[in-house]
DNA sequence: GTTCCTGCAAAAGATTTGCAGTGAC
DNA sequence: GTCACTGCAAATCTTTTGCAGGAAC
């Protein structure tokens, strides 16, 4: 709903603040890292990124800014079929977008579609299920692989 | 294409032979509890079930089991958010359906939807991208958990 | 008889947890 | 000063791999 703030960073630190968790030198990190991607990183992404960057940070407490911040709906778990699970900023219902997975080099493309969200939202409705959220994603070969 | 088979199991079976695979018991004990699911499961569940019923069948040989089978588009993986993949057998494009999944008992629970097929055929065609496959997810509170 | 399937045990990866120390409030 | 965040190491869990023996062809 209030998606006025000028950065998703100061956006989800505000957000961390009003749910109790204090700040930490990690989590900065990690959300500066977040706010500059606009594609999903893994876990491992994360700490690989910061350890020749701004701040190292040690996995563990990666993953559990992650779980915090997923758990406050300020990222979303994205299943591209990897082993690794990968997590993106989400910056509202504007942004609200899926994914094209490539199976060949892996490479991950974001993609929206009105058409699919408002198909989805009907159905959701028509279901004996009370729908919160939902993932698409589709695989295959991207433009360069399927050269 | 041949969806005339009697059996799902029969027609993984003669699928498994005809590219060269040999036939063995684990096998067998695998493709039959397969048959009679209709929705996914896990390795773990699967070697659950088969140590208390048909045979018992070594983990290791599961998963390369399902390998096999899924190198032949004979099960399909689900990503259902859980820490496990998940597999069901595939039988063909008139059964083809995605999942709603209950975020808090973790019940899956299989849907098919016409115009949504639709939908992503359209979009797939759009998208600069070769896409053959896709999976839909729905996450949310099923009807026994959302009163 | 050769080759592949199986089971067991060990290995490999990803993620989680326990604990002690430092920093935030 | 207290409580939470952080890092490190150990633990946990799922999935993969190596190897030896037995079954399929």
């Amino acid at each position: 709903m209030s998606e006025a703030s000028p950065t998703w960073a100061a956006h989800a630190a505000a957000e961390l603040g009003a749910a109790g968790y204090k700040r930490g030198a990690a989590r900065d990190a990690v959300l500066s890292l977040l706010d500059r991607q606009d594609c999903a990183l893994s876990a491992f992404d994360i700490e690989d990124a910061l350890r020749g960057g701004d701040r190292a940070v040690a996995r563990a407490s990666v993953y559990r800014i992650l779980d915090q911040l997923e758990s406050l709906g300020l990222v979303q778990r994205v299943d591209a079929g990897k082993s690794t699970v990968l997590y993106e900023p989400v910056r509202g219902d504007h942004q609200h977008h899926h994914h094209l997975v490539c199976e060949r080099c892996g490479k991950l493309v974001p993609f929206a579609d009105e058409e699919l969200e408002k198909t989805i939202g009907k159905l959701s409705r028509r279901v004996n299920f009370q729908v919160s959220d939902h993932e698409v994603v589709l695989r295959g070969a991207c433009d360069a692989c399927s050269k």
